[in-house]
DNA sequence: AGTATAGTCGACTGAAATGTTCAAGTATTG
DNA sequence: CAATACTTGAACATTTCAGTCGACTATACT
């Protein structure tokens, strides 16, 4: 899972569709004015978010771009993974030749975080970012957070 | 925050050197070989982590690289920041002029979420990543995971 | 003193990813 | 038919990635 600067523009052009579609097909033209990303690199995305039936598309005038799926259902992994077409490479390609033990032991590590990584984008929904009025959200990070620390100490105790 | 696979090589290195410290100092030719990281890249690396005091060199004969601080002081979200350097534009600079209202909206949302990684990144240190069996390591995962969604619901019925 | 080791620095490179722009389509509405 | 808007593809400048090279400095050992 990378995350790129192409995977923020994907998620604010989410966020936006997600937050107009109530009336109708939205444009791309509208979203590139409102978010200030060009049109024709909008065209790209889309496209991608398309082919990962993440979004449907409505041609003619009239038309735009519609999420396909609730907002429940869209997670940020899922808009995230579907720009950055290759997750691939994890410099190992999964089963090749972790040489030596000590190799795998890092290459485990190392996946292992990337795993939580992407389990807690995964976590994020379309849903929980937009129906979030500003001081609830503040509050819920603390909050998340919090729990974080916790299950953090959880970790190292266990492991000391 | 970004997350490449420049990130990657780093904290795979740090995860490499913290684990032979006890060794006295830790070669770049060393690492370079045991996790097929070119030795120059390495150096450009390390001169970023050195010069944000993460880490510290011991030139001559037998030097090498330690880190500069305990493992328990040395987060993921650190190594990240240290290679990464320029952490800068969100788009929209912070303070930039946030045209409308939905473009502020949009932003905080967004700033919100990356926020939320940043956190979890630095609650994740060397020490961690280090000290855990690959078992232990999994069910810790599992356990982080679940508390993951337990604060995720309590955001979405907050905010309903 | 001299030599081997190992970090330090700077410049430079080819390849890829980013982000933009231009141009030519096709489907739909009216 | 004309206007709208998605679709596709190519070309492009810029930046980042990852590696290479060469010259240099500091230290340990003989």
């Amino acid at each position: 899972m990378r995350l790129t600067t192409k995977g923020r523009f994907a998620v604010t052009a989410m966020i936006d569709l997600a937050q107009r579609q109530t009336g109708g097909p939205v444009t791309l033209a509208g979203i590139s004015e409102r978010q200030k990303i060009s049109l024709s690199y909008l065209e790209q995305l889309f496209g991608k978010l398309r082919r990962h039936c993440i979004v449907a598309s409505v041609r003619g005038p009239g038309g735009g771009y519609r999420l396909a799926r609730g907002m429940q259902e869209v997670s940020v992994a899922d808009i995230i993974a579907a720009v950055d077409e290759p997750l691939d490479a994890t410099n190992c390609g999964g089963r090749e030749n972790c040489q030596d033990e000590q190799r795998c032991m890092t290459h485990d590590l190392w996946t292992n975080l990337n795993k939580r990584m992407h389990e807690y984008l995964a976590s994020v929904t379309l849903h929980d970012l937009v129906n979030q009025p500003k001081a609830k959200a503040v509050a819920a990070t603390i909050s998340m957070d919090d729990r974080l620390r916790g299950a953090r100490r959880d970790n190292v105790a266990m492991s000391a």
